[in-house]
DNA sequence: CGCACATCCTGTGTGC
DNA sequence: TGCACACAGGATGTGC
């Protein structure tokens, strides 16, 4: 599930591949992607344009157009697939066997970018500017800018009565952390998932604040080796385990403690923690 | 405004 | 072995 160091990497290989670039055409395959935007509207609308660049917030990759932009998100499953050339595409893409599933694909003036998610929980939408993007516009600062301070978190904190562990969720006080980095960051800050956001201390805020980017640089650390290859639509980020203290742990020894990792959950999700030493 | 909850979708895992 | 079904996951919309 991309979260924000996945989406990082997949954008950092992307920027190459499509930096100044000019869209010839949008094919849409499966239109749930776009929802719920028209598919015809954002093929009319993408045709044409020059992509400035690729880039990110949050969990969202932008591809900023020299009018417009293209705004993805991959939710579970999306992933991105570079192919050579428009008829590699139509020989690899929604074959009956082995086919490629992709839901949206944009044909360059050199190779094609499609974006695939077989569960259609991803979409691709047209923007004509960036303020104009409603999921953006409601976004808080990313989790690893310089805007997100200990002092920043402590005050988001303060002034929310959750459990820490959705309040970590929301995308709208702090923007790219999912379920899996939630869990390990307040693993590494030794904080209960289940405890209110306003009860933390400076001194807890500290921690958490410490614990998020460092968990987030490690992954990141992590996703770009090997970096992401779109051209193999088999790729997928391998090797975040090793680096996992609480996520899908159930039942293992606490690497601090020794205690049984526990699943518990929280907002109809599953957390993972040791309620030993989380306090 | 803040928060709880249902919804979307389909491959995988579980239980019989 | 095969079948049926619950489940997971992020963002959004609805209702309190």
């Amino acid at each position: 599930m991309p979260e924000l160091p996945e989406v990082e990497a997949i954008t950092r290989s992307l920027r190459p591949l499509v930096r100044g670039r000019r869209i010839r055409c949008a094919h849409i395959f499966h239109p749930i992607a776009t929802k719920p935007q028209s598919p015809a509207q954002l093929a009319q609308l993408a045709r044409g344009c020059r992509i400035l660049d690729a880039s990110r917030r949050g969990k969202y990759l932008l591809l900023p157009l020299d009018r417009g932009l293209l705004e993805m998100h991959f939710r579970f499953d999306g992933q991105l697939i570079w192919f050579r050339s428009a008829s590699e595409l139509l020989r690899r893409a929604n074959q009956s066997l082995d086919g490629v599933h992709v839901d949206v694909a944009l044909e360059l003036d050199k190779g094609v970018l499609g974006f695939a998610d077989q569960r259609h929980f991803g979409r691709v939408h047209y923007w004509p500017s960036l303020a104009a993007c409603p999921s953006l516009r409601s976004l808080g600062p990313d989790a690893i800018s310089p805007q997100c301070t200990t002092s920043f978190l402590h005050e988001r904190l303060s002034s929310s009565r959750r459990p820490l562990k959705e309040f970590l969720l929301d995308q709208s006080r702090i923007a790219g952390i999912g379920n899996i980095y939630s869990a390990e960051a307040l693993w590494h800050a030794c904080l209960d998932p289940r405890r209110r956001a306003n009860s933390l201390s400076r001194k807890d805020s500290a921690k958490l604040h410490k614990a998020i980017v460092s968990v987030l640089h490690r992954a990141l650390e992590c996703c770009l080796h090997p970096a992401p290859d779109f051209r193999d639509p088999r790729w997928w980020f391998q090797g975040i385990e090793k680096v996992l203290r609480a996520y899908q742990r159930e039942g293992l020894p606490c690497r601090r403690c020794g205690h049984a990792i526990e699943r518990i959950e929280q907002g109809g999700r599953s957390t993972y923690c040791c309620l030993h030493c989380q306090k």
